[in-house]
DNA sequence: GCAAATATTTAGGAAAGCCTAAACAATAAT
DNA sequence: ATTATTGTTTAGGCTTTCCTAAATATTTGC
């Protein structure tokens, strides 16, 4: 069973070579510096990690995650951001509230529980930060999603998520005509308020207020 | 900040003094035969504990918990249970399964979370095993609640809880009338399938199934 | 292509936990 | 009251994880 140390090493690891190509080596120097802490520290820990096979190692070159370590990365990362919406949507926390405590929950050993965890959220995908959940299997989409306030005018993209199961927002945009799945681009931008103006699956017109639309998540087409 | 492992410690003598005079000293044979470690282990785990003040220790003569110790095993208990109360009312698991997962969530630190969840359980002061959890001040009754199965023919208890906050238990008591504060005893057991009749607030007759009787948790008059 | 700057690893050491075996204290039994 | 038994502590070691300082690679600048 790896520990808790094991686990952060293999997280940062993942976090830093997150985007980059596959098997990205992680320096001693991005990794201590991201963990806090000095640089034989990694050096050493590198050495462990790799005869644990969770990483490929070559000294002076770095480390990159084996599949293994890939696969209890994504664990981790499943892990939290889970907990990261029960924190956010049942127990009320800000989405700046909640990593600090998702941290911890991470590590908590259980599949049954991160699986009923799963299906009690109703096994949402993304988290309060707009990331990605990596399914069971640790799957998990590259592109991150980002809040339709963040969308520029005349950008094609797709509803992905909505940071908030609260009753009120979500009838709102029904009454709209928004909903998962939904393709839509900013028309204009209004003065004052900034409103968005919206163009839905290449016709219908609305107008949703900023507070709305920060809510929003969606993915650029590509 | 405690270590994990310290928590565990102070948790165990804890639960070895429950019932216990005040300050009753713990043997570092029982406390190692509890944790299935080493007494030495114990021996050294103590010089450290008495240290930093969460026991007061003489050699040869076991440890007792100072109130600094007293308040930290009491916060651990109550965030175990509130845990299992979680686990159980929320996630489905059964009352046999929760322990193991809480005993690792109960390390989790954050006051606000602890906070949240009690208040997202509604404030529970019993856990699925009939435990009280000890209120955010550390208070805690003595007496383990226990099913009303448990309850001898013709002695007076009173309702402290119900093991299943699932609205079909309780409209059934609702409709029988019975609610936490109800005063019964048991009159008979039928024959067969074990169903109780009770005796309500000294007057009303009903019977109850050995089911719902199994989630009923009563306190014997004293 | 070599010196200077930067990155990485090794050396040596500390603290927290754990272990077994040996020494020592307290209690019980005759 | 002295011995046998049982309980507790100390001694000496091991692993994990961290640290600083020193040594060694690699890269970069000229």
């Amino acid at each position: 069973m790896p520990s808790q140390s094991i686990e952060d090493y293999i997280k940062a690891i993942w976090t830093l070579s997150e985007g980059k190509e596959d098997r990205y080596a992680v320096s001693t120097n991005a990794l201590a510096s991201h963990l806090v802490t000095s640089q034989a520290s990694v050096s050493e820990m590198y050495k462990r990690l790799a005869e644990k096979e969770f990483i490929d190692y070559v000294p002076y070159r770095g480390g990159s995650l084996s599949p293994k370590g890939r696969q209890l990365a994504v664990s981790l990362i499943r892990k939290h951001r889970l907990w990261e919406v029960f924190l956010y949507e049942k127990l009320g926390f800000g989405w700046e509230e909640v990593h600090d405590i998702a941290e911890q929950l991470e590590h908590v050993r259980s599949q049954e529980l991160t699986k009923r965890l799963d299906a009690f959220l109703d096994h949402p995908s993304i988290d309060p930060h707009g990331d990605y959940i990596p399914d069971a299997d640790g799957n998990i989409p590259k592109q991150r999603a980002k809040p339709l306030t963040e969308l520029s005018i005349g950008v094609g993209a797709k509803v992905v998520g909505v940071l908030d199961s609260n009753s009120k927002l979500l009838s709102l945009l029904s009454q709209k005509g928004i909903a998962l799945g939904t393709s839509l681009c900013i028309q204009s931008v209004l003065p004052f308020d900034d409103s968005r103006v919206l163009t839905l699956n290449g016709n219908q017109s609305v107008e949703l207020s900023y507070k709305a639309c920060e809510l929003i998540l969606i993915q650029e087409n590509i």
